[in-house]
DNA sequence: ACACTTTTGTCGAGGGACCGTCAAAAGATG
DNA sequence: CATCTTTTGACGGTCCCTCGACAAAAGTGT
């Protein structure tokens, strides 16, 4: 082989360095050149240089001046959220929700449709991707605007390729190429991870920045977690990482379980498991989590014990998962944590005596408040994280000057 | 690029070049230079100088010289692993390993003593500083040939600061600075972990390499997990990740354990508790997990149930577990595990039933190989890491350059 | 109005990282 | 022994990043 040949140089990206200015004006706060180049420690000159090349992408954008100390007064810049937006969509058994958002995450518009992900991918996806293009119009965005898609899907996801992964409650979905189908319409990024995955996502950006160990567990038809663990959300060798649903617990006797198996915390703390439970003992018919919900805000005691008790049950099973990983901060949500506090007391109630104090002492458990909300905004964090990347913001830099 | 890569990584440093060559050269195979070039992307000009800077500095040696395929015969270089030596401990309760090793991790020389880590931190680790200057003599290196230290502690430890928390079976360590201690006499980095955790670490260095999650248990007086998720030790929020000793297991009834909760695992499946059952049944007097492997060794069939079903006990915990992270390798260790095959089969027996077919498709439940040896050779594993990390690495050649 | 302060934009210089070339070296081949 | 092949080491050159300096700009205070 010729030594020179000109053919391609694979690693020119090389330390760029370009985004690391940008990494900084992220968190969406107005900063002046002096206060950038302190705080990355580059010549004041050189921020210059950086801040003109993110201007002219579109990332930054002046944001008037700051007042005087003495002399002449700084002017400020902050990351442009206007700039892009990125689509986020959460993607359930029986609902869809998808939003427009920009760079910062605040929603811009917002489709939602009764579906049947048992339909499959062709149906479901399609009607995405006539919002995303519905969305784009009613807010006045060219195609080109978009610059990633989030998808939160029912079901274990192989989130490097996008595909699912043998999914129980998704028939025909298992490894279609989800992205390839998006892609089709919208040549852009398309990320896609359980919906309990970016559920967290979402309340960890919302509710808790700078917090680096966090769990969500969603408290539905079924029962998972998503779990952020030193700022990086884990999602296990085959992406199954969260699964509590069918983990066994004492009192869950020989319950059969949808799954199969005996004893699941699911068939005893899941909603249609209180359901059917409460629609025995009062001779009513309750089929699911909303059903449940209803009741416990009537104030129907009954009802109120079963959700404590589920919240009990479900402590059981977070009392390992806690002293496993050791979290600063457990998230509850999902429809059967609507129910008012009496869930999570039930959680606290367990988790706090049966884990270690060492754990618990600074341990937080609290609820949703982004409540329905989370799925779709952790999905459209997930898109941003991603267009905003440092490795993505010095390819669009690098482009630029090529 | 069709789909992209998530935020993996919390601080990612812009790829700073000069360790890329080396980084590729770190799993000790030797290479010649065409190949790095190859691989890495980059001219073969610049990879010579890369290689001369890697030379001078020790970290990397020619290797004689490979078949020639018709032209001048290429020269190989690989890792030196005589450049530095690092020494890696295990401190135990009542024992402490220390080993002296180059930078491939072999071991050049070792020392072991009978402790007790109550003793306190200025006792137990004036004698680790003694051990070091003894290792460093025997094997004739000079004092500036040590490049770091690695700790294990049983115990939790703030990572960041080398420094213990609430260790239950420590006293006088609470917070005690090991690194300041050791760096007295020693002035290198000093980096302390749970002894768990470089177990953990040590076991998947030595037999899965490239294994991205992996779970150690060590099962001896207490019950403990190393967690290894995306290739990254997790430490948890205040350093307590993996503590299992101490979940709370329905078979565990009311039995009291030495943490004043009742029905703990560590309770009923831990060395003395299985010690103190079989002595009750059998008349006999055990104290610890060594008898009980004698025992079971010697062929009792009680014994041998005896740790079958602590095995099922513990299973019953990682069930949950393997929910909850979906690890691909789960390795048992530990005094206990030393008692043949009957405590993984216990534990194998459970999981593979209890767990999500997904979870357990290719999960591989397996004995520690490294068994005395995971330990230190983790410690060693940790202080070599620290050693060759890209921005150790870029740090030495920016201080030879300037 | 004038001096003083602080920020800004521009510009040239320094330096490092990489690359491609070329001749010499070291064997293989016949 | 001559030729061919392949690797090696040295060299010159380019590109780009980054820095510091300087003068202009924009306010503040007297």
């Amino acid at each position: 082989m010729p030594d020179g040949v000109p053919t391609q140089r694979p690693s020119a990206l090389a330390a760029s360095g370009a985004s690391e200015v940008f990494q900084v004006l992220r968190d969406g706060q107005p900063r002046t050149r002096a206060q950038l180049a302190q705080v990355t420690g580059l010549a004041r000159s050189t921020v210059a240089a950086r801040i003109d090349a993110l201007m002219s992408l579109g990332f930054v954008a002046p944001f008037g001046g700051a007042a005087s100390t003495g002399g002449r007064p700084p002017s400020l810049f902050a990351l442009n959220p206007g700039a892009r937006v990125v689509v986020g969509a959460d993607l359930g058994a029986t609902h869809a929700i998808v939003i427009l958002a920009d760079l910062s995450g605040r929603e811009l518009g917002r489709a939602q449709q009764q579906i049947r992900i048992g339909d499959g991918p062709e149906a479901v996806l399609g009607w995405l991707a006539a919002a995303i293009t519905g969305l784009l119009e009613s807010d006045g965005r060219a195609a080109d605007e978009l610059a990633a898609v989030g998808i939160g899907l029912p079901g274990p996801v192989e989130h490097d390729t996008g595909r699912p992964i043998n999914p129980p409650i998704m028939p025909g979905w298992d490894r279609f190429d989800v992205p390839g189908f998006i892609q089709r319409d919208f040549p852009v990024p398309v990320l896609v991870d359980n919906d309990v995955n970016i559920m967290a996502l979402g309340e960890l950006n919302a509710s808790w920045p700078g917090v680096a160990d966090l769990m969500f567990i969603k408290v539905a038809t079924g029962i998972g977690a998503g779990i952020i663990l030193g700022g990086v959300l884990q999602r296990g060798a085959q992406g199954t990482a969260g699964d509590l649903g069918h983990v066994r617990v004492s009192r869950g006797g020989e319950t059969i379980c949808r799954c199969g198996n005996a004893g699941c915390l699911e068939a005893i703390a899941g909603g249609p498991a209180l359901a059917a439970a409460l629609s025995e003992a009062g001779d009513r018919t309750l089929t699911g989590s909303q059903d449940v919900v209803e009741l416990v805000r009537s104030g129907d005691v009954q009802a109120l014990q079963a959700v404590r008790q589920a919240g009990r049950d479900i402590g059981d099973v977070l009392a390992t998962c806690v002293n496993l990983v050791n979290p600063s901060v457990i998230v509850v949500g999902g429809a059967l944590a609507q129910a008012g506090e009496h869930l999570l007391a039930g959680i606290r109630e367990v988790v706090y005596t049966r884990s270690l104090p060492l754990a618990t002492e600074h341990l937080r458990i609290v609820p949703s408040v982004s409540g329905q909300n989370a799925g779709v905004a952790g999905a459209a964090v997930l898109a941003i994280s991603h267009v905003l990347s440092p490795e993505a913001i010095d390819a669009a830099s690098a482009r630029l000057a090529g």
